[in-house]
DNA sequence: CGATTTTAGTAACATGAGTTACTATTTTGC
DNA sequence: GCAAAATAGTAACTCATGTTACTAAAATCG
C-alpha cells in the first residue's frame, strides 16, 4: 500500500510553502489534502476484505446493485450509471460478472440495443453471503464516530458533493 | 467525466436492499459511497484547473513539494513519501519534471546511492505564478462551508485516517 | 573487516478506469 | 414515412499508478 508515515509531513510542506510564499488558504488545502490521503486507504480497507472472495470493489457494488433490482436484472447503462462509471467500464464489469458465473447477459426483446444483465442463483448466493461481512466491516470503519458525529458529516459531504455538482 | 446524474440512485438501490436482506448500517454506508462520490469529481475539478498548464494534480504537488524544501531540493524517496505514492511513480514524476525543465537530476555526493532532484528557476516561476490561482480554487471550493463547519470536518477526517492506519 | 541486511532507484509488467471511434438500433421531427 | 439525431454496447487505445524483480550502494553487527 502507500508507504507514508503520516499526514505530518504534507502538513509541514504546506507550512513551509505558506513561510516562502504566504497566503495559503490552509484549511481548506488541508482538508482537500486530508481527503486525497484518506481514499487510497479506504479503497485498499474495503478490496482487501473483498479480494479474499475472488471480487473487487467494482464488482462488488455491481453485484449488489443488481441484487437491489425488482427483478435482479440491469442494463450495463444502468450499472454505469449506480455505479457512477463510464459505459465502458460497465461493459467490463459485465464482462467479468458474466465469466464468474454471477450474472447472464441476455438480448432485451423490447430494445435490441440493449442488453440484460440478470443475477444468477450464483451471484444472488454470493451476495447474501458476502453481505453479512461487508457490513460488518462497514460498522467498525465508523465505530469511533457517535449519532451527531455521523449525521454532520453526513450534511457535510453532501453539501461538498453539491459544491462538485453531483 | 462522470455521467451519474446524482447521489439518489445509489441511496435507492441501498434501501432495495435493505428491505430484501435486512441489516444494513444505513448511514455507515452513505457516509461511505459519499466518499467514494465525492472523490473523482474533486479529482476532476482540481486536474481541470490544472491541464491548461500542461501538469496533473501529482507533478502540481511535487513541485510544491520542491518548493517547499529549503535548498527546493528531494530525493526521489522524499517524493514518494510526502505524496504518498510508491518509489516507482517517484521515478515517473521526476522524469516528467526534468522533461519539462521543471527540476534537474544530479547524483548525491554523501550517499551514491541517491539522486538530487533540484527546482529550476522555470520550475520556480511556474509555481509562482500558478499559486495564486490554485488558491482560489481552494477557496472556492469550501466557500460555503463556515469556520465551525470546517473545524468539525478537520477533526472527524482526522479521525477517519487515523481509523484507517494513516 | 566481511557477510548480511537495508535502502535508493528503476525497468518490466499488471490493473483499473477513462476517451475516442465505430456499429446497430431507436427516437424525433419534419 | 424517412432523414437526422440520440442511445446502447463495445473494442482499441491511453493514462495513472501499483507490484515484482533487479542492481548498486550504504549501513549493521558479530
Amino acid at each position: 500500500m502507500s508507504p507514508n508515515k503520516s499526514f505530518s509531513q504534507l502538513e509541514q510542506a504546506i507550512n513551509r510553502v505558506e513561510a516562502r510564499f504566504p497566503g495559503t488558504p490552509r484549511q481548506e488545502v488541508i482538508l482537500t489534502r486530508l481527503l486525497f490521503h484518506i481514499m487510497p486507504r479506504l479503497s485498499t480497507h474495503l478490496c482487501d476484505n473483498l479480494k479474499q472472495h475472488g471480487l473487487n470493489e467494482t464488482v462488488w457494488m455491481a453485484l449488489l446493485a443488481l441484487y437491489a433490482c425488482p427483478n435482479q436484472t440491469l442494463n450495463p447503462s444502468d450499472i454505469s450509471e449506480t455505479l457512477d462509471s463510464s459505459r465502458t467500464n460497465a461493459t467490463r464489469i459485465a464482462d467479468e460478472l458474466v465469466k464468474n458465473g454471477w450474472a447472464a447477459r441476455s438480448a432485451s426483446a423490447e430494445d435490441r440495443r440493449k442488453i440484460v444483465l440478470e443475477l444468477t442463483p450464483s451471484g444472488v448466493a454470493l451476495v447474501e453471503s458476502l453481505l453479512p461481512f461487508s457490513r460488518e466491516v462497514h460498522k467498525q470503519l465508523w465505530a469511533d464516530f457517535d449519532d451527531d458525529e455521523k449525521q454532520i458529516l453526513e450534511r457535510l459531504m453532501r453539501k461538498l458533493l453539491r459544491q462538485l455538482g453531483g
